[in-house]
DNA sequence: CGGACAGTTCGGCGCATGCCGAACTCTGGC
DNA sequence: GCCAGAGTTCGGCATGCGCCGAACTGTCCG
């Protein structure tokens, strides 16, 4: 029992740095980070990124693939993105953005953004709202895709989508914390996510976790959803 | 976005000590302690622990009432022993226990305990197998209390148990962390455990989140359940 | 009123750890 | 082969913070 204490400790210690919680929070984006990039994104030098990332890959929380020169850096999974979302959100927000461009780029991350390898901001929660509305997924008492759903999905993503996923949940519904509503998450909100992307119905912001909503995703969200949103 | 990195490394930073983290894990038996009781079991002197405690209730993780000369704390809410769980889930169990003495607590521990507000370990998997398959619960893709469920826990319980219980979810699935299966959380677990409790079905295990399964405990889940279980 | 006890405040000690600069290693490209 | 750039190792500095003992405040009880 009081082992147990130790190692939650020195678990939570992992997070407790400012650089490092700066590191896996950007990670949050889903995609894989340099160790440089790491270092000039928590404002520290590269000796001591190295430091930091040792100790996170070590603890499990990251993984790291060697290519070349390059150490490049993920999230070692979903479980590790969740705990971040949460300990992000009960952290509360104090943060008064100072600047201009401070509420700029928060007002982007707010429209829209992904949530480790999902869609999120009020663009994943419009999303939810109209698969709800379409009749594609249903909540009576925990997520389901309907019939008319899986063939929306099939047609949109390719049979794989609904597949079942490695041991992964299919559907998950994830607090947003700008909108405080749910948005589509699990395996199925991945695959959603990563159409848009690979269709160019949004596309992501220049090092941040913001996405852009383009003038095809607009029309295709019409056309698929009858879900009428302005491009960004 | 940096700001929140720093607000999340404060945050994680209550539960990276050592002391802190054994008080918050001792509060996930759901009953409120004294600061002298944390402070004894933390293993440190009365003030730090007032320091200690000082900083989690501020943060909104601890929550206190004075009475005369005590101050009594507990976890702030659900959300707290949530993340608790969940991290010391994700801290792994690098404990290889090492005297008899600490296999036999922990081996009560796996076999009955409270996990906040519910009952857990193999006896709170075993329960919930048992409300499943005598069809007073379903899980078609979200848990439900069906038509007889709602007749059984009202008998058990009064009609207040089945009540929308303010803003909490009524109906939780919770992993549990020894069985590897799930056990039944949410308002509803919390009443069930509390019934239990009132009844002298379980009686709790000084000084540990270990619960105990009386005769008359092991007579009423047979009687209640069909399930049958060996008092101990 | 006085003793017992829970909790708090204060001052100071000592360790842990986050940080950097400088020097070193490895890979890829010309 | 040599240079550039990514990453690592090392030594040392400075700060933060967890801890305690001693003294103080407040409550309960006889």
């Amino acid at each position: 029992m009081i082992l147990a204490a130790e190692s939650v400790a020195t678990f939570a210690g992992l997070l407790a740095d400012r650089s490092r919680a700066a590191m896996c929070l950007a990670l949050l984006d889903g995609q894989a980070w340099t160790a440089s990039e790491l270092a000039r994104h928590a404002g520290i030098g590269r000796p001591t990124a190295t430091e930091h990332l040792n100790l996170l890959v070590a603890a499990g929380l990251l993984a790291e693939v060697r290519q070349g020169r390059c150490r490049y850096l993920r999230l070692a999974g979903p479980q590790v993105a969740r705990l971040l979302e949460e300990l992000a959100e009960m952290a509360g927000q104090p943060e008064r953005p100072r600047s201009l461009r401070a509420v700029r780029a928060s007002a982007d991350l707010a429209a829209a953004r992904t949530c480790y390898d999902h869609l999120a901001g009020a663009l994943g929660v419009a999303l939810f709202d109209a698969l709800m509305s379409a009749g594609l997924l249903t909540n009576g008492d925990g997520l389901a895709v309907t019939d008319a759903g899986r063939a929306w999905f099939t047609e949109l993503a390719g049979p794989d989508a609904l597949a079942p996923a490695s041991g992964r949940q299919l559907l998950r519904s994830c607090l947003d914390w700008t909108e405080r509503r749910p948005h589509l998450s699990g395996a199925l909100g991945a695959a959603l996510c990563q159409q848009f992307l690979r269709r160019g119905w949004v596309i992501r912001c220049q090092g941040s976790r913001a996405v852009r909503l383009t003038g095809s995703g607009a029309a295709a969200v019409d056309r698929l959803l009858g879900l009428e949103l302005a491009a960004s």
